[in-house]
DNA sequence: GTTTTTGCAAACTTTTTGCATGCGG
DNA sequence: CCGCATGCAAAAAGTTTGCAAAAAC
């Protein structure tokens, strides 16, 4: 459960990302919300993500736009994206990460604690 | 040359970019430049970035906080950046990168273009 | 002298916050 | 009924834009 009430809200978030499952923005929520006549409020949204971030339900990424996205983290692994530069299609995408971190391990004094891995490109529909 | 004319403001952008040499926010670039006692706009500092990153002098990296962040591409290779979750300190780092594009191009039906890889974690500094 | 560039204020976008009201358990 | 959640308006922060004034050539 998100936080400790049981609200129309949150119900609402919870399945639009479980149906919609890649990463949308706050207002692609709020206005997909708004589209089945539901009403919600883009506070309460950016209010219950962020809960859900904490509680790590969620998680988001920030790529050009400076837009945040948010995905349900439910049944997914640790995964990247690529994104269509025309369409702004946004699928997944998996790694073998570990070899490239210790890779970076082995070449900088840093202690990895993460990383972002996007790629960008050209979708079939659009080449 | 950045314009069509040579003026201070961009003489300052230019000459600290070139000094600091790695990725920094337009208010750092604003504030650096005013603490050495000349006088720039930050709205020159956009309007200037943005025309350099037209004409590929600069690129940018947008992280978690949203903020973009500019770098004089100036006899840098495409590298990418570690960064420490403490300090905010922004190193370079290089990798084989074909390698990586070639095995995402391979897995999925994407013409890739480019991509982001970023990391995160504690400099010697900090650890 | 003309065109580019600047400075300033205002607009804009995304996200957060304060506060009063509403609803869940 | 009590406290968490919501809605609304306003605040923040970063960035862009319009317009008149200034500077470059």
């Amino acid at each position: 459960m998100i936080g400790q009430r049981n609200t129309k809200a949150r119900e609402n978030i919870i399945k639009y990302l479980k149906k919609i499952n890649r990463p949308v923005t706050a207002h692609e929520i709020y206005s997909s919300i708004g589209k089945t006549g539901e009403k919600i409020n883009l506070t309460s949204i950016y209010r219950n993500i962020n809960l859900m971030k904490k509680k790590n339900l969620v998680h988001s990424i920030i790529l050009n736009d400076k837009v945040e996205r948010f995905e349900l983290l439910e049944n997914k692994p640790h995964h990247h994206h690529i994104i269509c530069n025309q369409c702004g299609r946004i699928d997944d995408i998996e790694m073998k990460e570990n070899e490239i971190e210790t890779k970076v391990k082995n070449k900088t004094c840093f202690k990895i604690k993460s990383h972002i891995l996007e790629f960008f490109g050209l979708c079939p529909n659009c080449q």
